[in-house]
DNA sequence: GAGCACTGC
């Protein structure tokens, strides 16, 4: 059983502070500080912020736009919603909304303050993510949401128009989305000078963030004589609640962190009282080099640790052991990815181990690669993981890295994520909300004009737009419609005239998970013997489809899934997500009709997407090398894919991961004579001709 | 015969 709540089921207890996104407590033990039978409104005015709420209510009436500062633990999330509401700013029908970067966190602040308001979730206070909207059109006062739903919401409503006052939590982290929206309120704010915004965000990024919304490159005094509120955004700060943490730096810097996490886990569980210990290390590879250390320890120091992984790739019942309540006597040692850091909120932690590095995404906009590499992290990153240490006690941790090293070298800051990421589908939402001019819209942190340029030339490449890099009409405001990465949505959009639609939106909602394959420890062996039963001699897109029939065969049993090493909770989502994309089909104009066998249709469906991701194998090549048509990349086949060693002259490929070698995952046979029929603009028939023969 | 940090619509 999960420990993870749903709305709906039974209440669970919340933990007091309610930042780190997940909320759960797995045993009846009752609250440490004594307040369990305080009265709602006893506890709400114990929370730091409350002390504030005047301040607050003031700020945000007189300036356009408030950043709150705040640590984990003010209670800001919560109540200054709650505040807001109070103080008449949700009246007349008009709404309040508060975003957050992770489903998991609406959810649970939202069921928390309809629990302090003492209202039905879904009334008064509700909340929106993606395939679940716990609204109510008329009663709803203060909505939750995730900040991609509101950005979707600006599509329909590119003013914002229902919303008096906008928070948006965790702006900090920089994610896409954030930015994207931060850019987008700032551009509100000059239309509606009545919108108030609330930035929640730590203290380093609160200046840069406020210089940000001072500066206007345009008009600038226009309003400034105004009665309205004033643009300067003002500051408020806001403490804590985190218990203090003691920190610690290696002498020398370390030449493997691997082992010296190891030492250093066998040494506080050696000297230190009880507690569990969180370790963060940069991905599988490393958890599983260092779970073997320390199972072959051989001065048995390892006695009484219970030793678990945890990442995001881990089957939800072993990522649900890290939950469990750790037994009298023992000592946890969770062994964790970035996941750790902010998704997920693990109780009884005492000690961190932070290894300095994390696995980052970077994009390279002339190879229109992302690569996957281990970067250090920043200081506002090394924070964070230390404070993972003093959510229920004081707590230390341990840098295995030098002091020197943390205060003169390290980055204060990480490179924000529109800094690092393929832009076309940033660029095609900027379109389709009528922003012509990309190259010159006001981002709290530009991303780089290659990026753009690269973004903008993918798109001419589609269709999607033309030669005055406006959206074309129709595809190019069909292909915006559908919320999946542009060369997805093209494909979709090919299947209405190949008639395979109910095929390709298989494998659109196939493609935008994960995985669907459950890859328990140790079961790689049956994991591939499995797959060769669905196995497609087209390629593993038509293997999908051989997979979801068969889950449809099975009346979508769970252990048709479980014998097949199919992931059944993805399968799930697979339904939920073919579910939208049939309906947003459906208003599309598209018809929905499956092509039965002919995987013909499919294929050209594909390509129709995905032309420019095609390869060829290398004539003389024993390896299996192929070269990318567009750029002449080596590339191989991954080992993963029902196509490899199979290797076919002429394929496409969906992805690619780029390890010593980039792979291709997710690959499809084409005939070549397909690609100038895709793309005209993109594949000149005499340039493809003589490799035809070949 | 080998590899996938983490989100989100």
């Amino acid at each position: 059983m999960s420990k993870f709540w749903k709305p709906g089921t039974e209440k669970p207890r919340f933990v007091e502070d309610e930042e780190g996104g997940v909320l759960f407590y797995t045993s009846a033990s009752s609250s440490s500080s004594g307040h369990g039978y305080a009265s709602v409104e006893r506890q709400r005015q114990r929370l730091p912020v409350f002390k504030y709420r005047t301040a607050i209510l003031y700020l945000v009436e007189t300036h356009a736009t408030t950043i709150v500062v705040g640590e984990t633990g003010s209670g800001k999330t919560t109540q200054i919603p709650q505040f807001l509401k109070e103080a008449g700013w949700a009246d007349s029908g008009r709404m309040i909304a508060c975003t957050q970067p992770r489903r998991l966190a609406v959810q649970s602040v939202a069921s928390r303050v309809g629990e302090e308001m003492g209202v039905k979730l879904g009334e008064e206070v509700g909340y929106t993510i993606r395939f679940e909207d716990i609204t109510d059109a008329e009663l709803t006062r203060i909505k939750f949401l995730t900040d991609g739903v509101l950005l979707r919401e600006m599509m329909d409503d590119p003013l914002l128009s229902k919303y008096s006052v906008i928070m948006v939590d965790e702006a900090h982290e920089r994610s896409l989305s954030t930015d994207i929206l931060l850019g987008l309120l700032k551009k509100i704010q000059r239309r509606r000078p009545e919108l108030r915004l609330i930035i929640s965000s730590a203290t380093i990024e609160a200046k840069s963030m406020a210089a940000f919304f001072n500066s206007s490159r345009r008009l600038q005094g226009r309003d400034a004589e105004g009665h309205g509120p004033r643009k300067e955004p003002a500051i408020l700060s806001v403490e804590g609640r985190g218990f203090n943490v003691q920190t610690s730096y290696v002498e020398d810097p370390v030449s493997d962190y691997i082992r010296a996490a190891v030492s250093t886990i066998l040494s506080i569980h050696d000297k230190e009282p009880m507690g569990d210990i969180l370790v963060f290390l940069t991905g599988k590879d490393d958890i599983d080099a260092a779970m073997q250390l320390l199972a072959e320890d051989s001065h048995h120091k390892n006695q009484g640790l219970i030793v678990l992984p945890l990442y995001s790739g881990l089957p939800r019942a072993d990522q649900d052991l890290v939950f469990s309540p750790t037994p009298r006597g023992k000592r946890k040692v969770i062994i964790s990815t970035n996941i750790a850091e902010t998704s997920l909120t693990l109780e009884g932690v005492v000690y961190v181990v932070d290894c300095g590095f994390s696995k980052q995404r970077f994009y390279n906009p002339i190879t229109d690669i992302e690569n996957l590499v281990v970067a250090p992290i920043s200081r506002a990153s090394a924070r964070q993981r230390a404070g993972r240490a003093g959510r229920v006690r004081p707590g230390k941790c341990y840098r295995l890295y030098t002091e020197e090293y943390y205060v003169n070298e390290m980055s204060s800051d990480g490179v924000p994520e529109i800094q690092r990421s393929n832009l076309v589908s940033c660029v095609i939402q900027l379109k389709s909300l009528g922003i012509d001019n990309i190259l010159g819209f006001d981002w709290p942190a530009s991303p780089s004009p290659e990026a753009l340029i690269r973004a903008l030339e993918v798109l001419y490449s589609l269709g999607v737009i033309d030669d005055d890099a406006k959206l074309t009409s129709p595809t190019g405001f069909q292909i915006a419609e559908i919320p999946l990465d542009p060369m997805v949505s093209k494909m979709i959009l090919a299947s209405n005239d190949l008639g395979c639609s109910e095929e390709v939106i298989t494998i659109a909602a196939v493609l935008s998970l994960q995985s669907i394959w459950y890859s328990g420890r140790g079961s790689e062996k049956e994991l591939d013997e499995a797959k060769l039963r669905f196995a497609a001699a087209e390629g593993d897109h038509v293997t999908f489809l051989n997979v979801y029939r068969g889950y449809v065969e099975s009346n979508k049993s769970s252990s048709w899934c479980h014998r097949n090493h199919i992931n059944y909770h993805a399968m799930k989502k697979v339904d939920d997500v073919r579910k939208q994309l049939r309906r947003i089909a459906q208003r599309l104009g598209i018809a929905l009709k499956s092509c039965d066998h002919d995987m013909q249709a499919v294929r050209k469906a594909v390509t129709a997407g995905f032309f420019s991701n095609a390869c060829r194998v290398e004539a003389f090549s024993h390896n299996g090398a192929y070269k990318t048509i567009r750029g002449s990349q080596e590339v191989y086949i991954h080992p993963s894919s029902v196509l490899f060693r199979v290797n076919p002259k002429w394929v496409i490929y969906h992805s690619i991961v780029s390890t010593e070698r980039q792979y291709m995952r997710n690959v499809i046979t084409i005939e070549p004579s397909w690609l100038p029929e895709a793309a005209p603009h993109f594949y000149h028939r005499q340039q493809l001709d003589p490799r035809l023969h070949s």
